[in-house]
DNA sequence: CGCCTTTGACCTGCGC
DNA sequence: GCGCAGGTCAAAGGCG
């Protein structure tokens, strides 16, 4: 199941276009969408998405996480929240294009208790598209400039629920209000929540709460540059930054969900300020995956042009792997969809990469939920709380 | 030699 | 202003 969770925080204030462009989101800004509530939900299907777990963990930021799971397909979806209001979350008499981004919204998420849903989100999930009647929204472009958005008065924004919405409502679950977390800064940041990789979750199964996590790494280099033990959680918090490029301000934090010792709660801060390493230079030496005390290192640096076997078995330098990976980043950039927060395609899957530009002339959204998102390894690749997201992800060890 | 992690100290934001 | 807690810095040492 894929387990994700996009959660974008930006300033208070603004309107979420600019709350979109300061994000670093590029394309286009005001091309139509249509609302996707109405067109995916099925009599059965309620045009919400319905927790899965009891606990609702927290963020950094007391913002609530919660599993959202496509309850057609049974499939965890990942989600964006834009945090540029208050509990923007629509009314259901508004809810129809409100809070749209990206053509794929859930408009109305759930609120917990005094809970405040950071919306509107962006939805990925391939439900969408499949569901999607003959895919005509999923292929015109994406808006990424929600409109209409609606904030509740404070007065309602404890509850939300939306019974006169297109007869779906909003699932409503209780839950303790978090312990409210301040927030340092205004600043852009996007958490991710994925499985932990097994050698991880093991570790913290043994209480092994003081070594660092075992951090799938993408395809940026990361350096460790800090590690601080969070209060109220046993878990520390590793902070890393781009090594990438110097000068790239990118950086993120991962810590083990205090919930759910299985998950990683990934959060990035500041964009990248470089395209892709598509290849890694001496610089770019990424994240240890066994921060063993200055155990063996899984750098992921190769040599500059290195041939690399493609899925299918064919030799593809990594030059070729760059282009195509450059065309993919415009492809998303088209279709407003920043790959650089996506690096959903691994340099020795170069067929794959040719296999989804293929398809996204006829379904260019097909492009970003199909990949990364849903596929599937094989199940020896796969441990505890294994993810189809792991495809985003080079496991330890599993690149080189 | 270069880049990494580790880790204690220091800085900074925020609530009281 | 004070104190707490999160975030960052930078020195030390390890690894390939």
């Amino acid at each position: 199941m894929c387990d994700y969770f996009w959660h974008r925080m930006e300033n208070d204030s603004g309107e979420l276009a600019d709350i979109v462009r300061a994000g670093g989101r590029s394309g286009p800004s005001n091309t139509e969408f249509e609302p996707v509530a109405a067109e995916w939900r099925l009599p059965s299907h309620p045009p919400v998405f319905f927790p899965t777990r009891a606990e609702i963990p927290t963020n950094t930021f007391g913002d609530p996480f919660v599993n959202l799971r496509d309850p057609l397909l049974d499939q965890f979806t990942g989600v964006e929240f834009f945090d540029g209001a208050e509990a923007m979350v629509a009314p259901a008499s508004t809810a129809a294009p409100a809070g749209c981004c990206s053509g794929h919204v859930a408009p109305k998420l759930l609120l917990t208790g005094e809970q405040e849903m950071k919306g509107p989100c962006n939805v990925f999930s391939r439900a969408l598209h499949r569901i999607s009647p003959g895919g005509s929204s999923m292929s015109s472009k994406p808006s990424l400039l929600p409109s209409r958005l609606v904030r509740p008065s404070p007065a309602s924004s404890g509850s939300i629920a939306g019974p006169a919405d297109h007869g779906g409502g909003v699932q409503q679950i209780s839950s303790p209000r978090p312990p409210v977390i301040k927030r340092r800064k205004n600043q852009a940041k996007k958490v991710v929540c994925i499985p932990a990789p097994p050698a991880a979750a093991a570790g913290a199964a043994a209480g092994n709460r003081l070594s660092g996590e075992v951090v799938p790494s993408d395809l940026w280099a990361w350096r460790k540059y800090g590690q601080k033990p969070i209060k109220g959680s046993p878990y520390p918090r590793g902070y890393y930054r781009c090594s990438s490029s110097k000068g790239c301000s990118a950086r993120k934090q991962v810590e083990r969900s205090r919930t759910d010792p299985n998950m990683l709660v990934i959060t990035y801060t500041s964009d990248h300020n470089h395209p892709w390493p598509t290849q890694r230079n001496a610089l770019a030496g990424s994240t240890r995956s066994q921060p063993s005390k200055n155990g063996p290192r899984n750098n992921l640096k190769e040599e500059p042009n290195k041939e690399t076997t493609s899925s299918s078995g064919h030799l593809v330098k990594e030059e070729e792997i760059g282009e195509m990976e450059k065309t993919i980043e415009q492809a998303g950039d088209t279709l407003g969809f920043d790959p650089m927060i996506h690096p959903s395609y691994k340099l020795d899957q170069p067929d794959d990469l040719f296999a989804d530009l293929a398809e996204l002339e006829g379904d260019p959204m097909s492009l970003i939920f199909s990949r990364g998102f849903m596929e599937s390894k094989p199940d020896e690749e796969k441990g505890v709380g294994a993810s189809d997201a792991f495809d985003m992800f080079d496991w330890a060890g599993g690149s080189s």
